[in-house]
DNA sequence: ATTCAATATGCTTTTAAAAGCATAATAGAA
DNA sequence: TTCTATTATGCTTTTAAAAGCATATTGAAT
């Protein structure tokens, strides 16, 4: 759905996912020992996050991720 | 296309995107002041990589990111 | 095979993430 | 408004990315 292009963007989107399921951070970040601390900081929009727990976080909401060119020059809100 | 759920499969995506456009390492690189080193590192799959260089390199390519839920239990591999 | 462009790699400094230890702040329900 | 669950934040150690300096290696063309 939403066009991703930045932390911040990004962090919301997993949160959106997160809470769909039901999950707390905690109970999200323990399925592949991520802290609770480390996920508030992904959701956050921390910029300088690490790409392998983005991707272990992922994991443990079972998203995938996909690249495709942008499709309008800047659209980086939260939509939600 | 691919769904990417690693950082391997983030940087073959993104190699084949510059690629196609017919750009070296260097000049997407510059774009947005990345050093091609960074680039190849990224290209590489290197999994400690830090998030906002990744979105700075998919500004220098013009690509946006979607998150989806998975399809397949681990369909990881790259495809070309 | 040579050559040159392109990619990969090395060393160093500075900067900060990850996570273990935790507590503080906040929101949501009764 | 008062609990309590949830989320945000703090300090420390260890580990490594970013990028400036560069060189080594590889690949593609002639």
């Amino acid at each position: 759905m939403t066009p991703v292009t930045s932390a911040q963007t990004l962090g919301s989107v997993l949160r959106y996912y997160r809470t769909n399921q039901g999950l707390t951070q905690a109970a999200a970040g323990r399925k592949l020992n991520l802290p609770q601390k480390t996920v508030s900081r992904m959701e956050a929009g921390t910029a300088t996050m690490r790409l392998d727990t983005v991707f272990r976080y992922m994991a443990a909401l079972g998203l995938e991720m996909h690249l495709e060119p942008r499709s309008k020059p800047s659209d980086d809100e939260a939509l939600w």
